[in-house]
RNA sequence: GUCCCCAUCGUCUAGCCUGGUUCAGGACAUCGCCCUUUCACGGCGACGGCGCCAGUUCAAAUCUGGCUGGGGACGCCA
């Protein structure tokens, strides 16, 4: 029976690499049918807080994970004391400076890793290691072992930067007597430019994430994707997908670099895959969480003008930007539009505005036919009417389509803005 | 400095274990064309890679060694 862990500390946010770590671990118990438990690693009394724990859980539920059972180091301290007591009185610790140390001999080590096969360290910097901290605290090495062994993990499936403290581990364990479950290092994630990650480039935390408007299903589907594949040239997988097929033997020996350009297009694929309901209901929801609707924004509105740029976005947080022009008015025309404006068509304008206005039944159908009409009458060409009414509409060059724009505005709007691009023209008749 | 890990297009990867079926397949990005009122979406196409050197073999991206490059660890942090 598979039993596999995350160990988080506390002392931080849930980052990109540790999600994808819990994401490994989960996948396999639920693949497996196992146990997947989280284990708190909050020994550090000084670092860990409660504020970065529930951000840490709350990251873990976000990205539709579970855990079957939960444990707190901080309320095992008398436990990996008595463990402490019992290496002294084996012979293979002792007590200095108000510290315990793990005493032991050198000794050729072999790890037999599920990802990377044989790990030999033929020697070991020191020949002693500090268990229990001169306050009565464990330190991350002893802790963890007692509980991987307490627990009775069968995987213990971490990151690779974790290699070099398994021989220690392993040492503890033989003194111990413990039996020792099957190690697999997975590969580290990768900045954008390939090294370290850190937080001097860019997001790292989950929480970031969410909060740039990427759909966890997404995240979780991306993160997949570094340093496992599913084999077979498929990219979108959801979690219930790759729980089928997940193994630790897939997973790659090589780092990835983290790219947001491809998490960008996975979670514009997420995005296409909702409904347009769907994604009415999330945007309206992410704009009111970023505060960003003007108060008494009449939610049929929302209704109507989110789907203008549902197969525009990678992104909800790239609505802050381009939809800001259908929830205020105070919009100024862009610098890349001078070149349309330099041509003044306040007449020509004018003229639409006034045909526009006699328009009944406001949908997109009836303004194009509308639309194309005046440009025709005007001897414009259609575009040449368009370039000009988009600015003056949204204060931009590039946008969704103006037609359907302008039904989602509605008529008053649409007027009321033809005019200010007029007055800013000097007028129809100036 | 010492120890450890890794090495296929710019990036993520398939292939590598079980050498020939691969003048290496897919995706992101980039570029071009189509669609088109702009941008995007969608469709089509292009560009682009087995780090280097030896060895084994009739045959190596695939096996072995060395080199180089990248990453990680050396805390009474985890």
């Amino acid at each position: 029976m598979v039993k596999v862990r995350f160990a988080p500390s506390p002392t931080g946010y849930l980052h990109i690499g540790g999600a994808r770590t819990c994401l490994f671990n989960w996948l396999y118990a639920r693949h497996t049918g196992g146990t997947f438990i989280l284990r708190i690693e909050d020994t550090d009394l000084q670092r860990s807080k409660q504020e970065y724990l529930e951000e840490i859980l709350e990251s873990i539920k976000w990205l539709e994970m579970d855990w079957d059972e939960i444990y707190y180091q901080s309320k095992r301290f008398d436990l990996y004391r008595d463990y402490a007591q019992k290496l002294i009185a084996s012979g293979n610790a002792y007590q200095k400076d108000g510290a315990i140390f793990f005493k032991y001999e050198f000794t050729s080590i072999e790890i037999d890793d599920l990802i990377r096969g044989k790990i030999v360290f033929t020697e070991l910097p020191k020949n002693e290691e500090v268990i229990i901290k001169k306050d009565g605290t464990p330190t991350y090495n002893f802790s963890c072992v007692i509980d991987d062994a307490l627990m009775q993990l069968t995987h213990v499936i971490r990151g690779e930067d974790h290699i070099p403290n398994t021989p220690k581990q392993i040492l503890m364990y033989r003194a111990l007597e413990f039996d020792l479950p099957r190690f697999a290092h997975v590969p580290l994630i990768l900045s954008e430019e390939g090294g370290r990650m850190s937080k001097r480039y860019g997001a790292t935390s989950i929480r970031e994430y969410k909060e740039e408007g990427y759909l966890a299903q997404a995240v979780a589907n991306y993160l997949l994707l570094l340093s496992w594949s599913p084999g077979d040239n498929r990219e979108i997988i959801s979690l219930a997908e790759a729980k089928n097929i997940f193994d630790i033997k897939d997973i790659n020996k090589t780092a990835a670099a983290f790219s947001v350009d491809k998490l960008n297009w996975v979670n514009a694929e997420y995005i296409g895959k909702k409904s347009m309901e769907e994604w009415s209901v999330m945007v309206a929801e992410y704009l009111r969480h970023k505060d960003f609707l003007p108060a008494g924004t009449d939610s049929e509105y929302v209704k109507k003008v989110v789907p203008l740029f549902k197969s525009r976005a990678s992104k909800l947080s790239d609505l802050l930007d381009w939809a800001r022009f259908c929830f205020y008015d105070n919009y100024s025309y862009g610098e890349d539009t001078q070149d349309i404006l330099q041509r003044n068509l306040a007449k020509e304008i004018q003229v639409l505005a006034d045909r526009l206005s006699l328009i009944t039944q406001f949908d997109k159908t009836e303004i194009e036919k509308e639309f194309r009409a005046a440009a025709e009458a005007l001897h414009l060409k259609a575009k040449d009417l368009v370039h000009p009414t988009r600015v003056a509409l949204t204060g931009k060059k590039v946008g969704p389509g103006l037609f359907e724009t302008m039904e989602a505005l509605g008529k008053e709007r649409v007027i009321e803005r033809l005019n200010r691009l007029i007055k800013y023209w000097g007028g129809a008749n100036g």
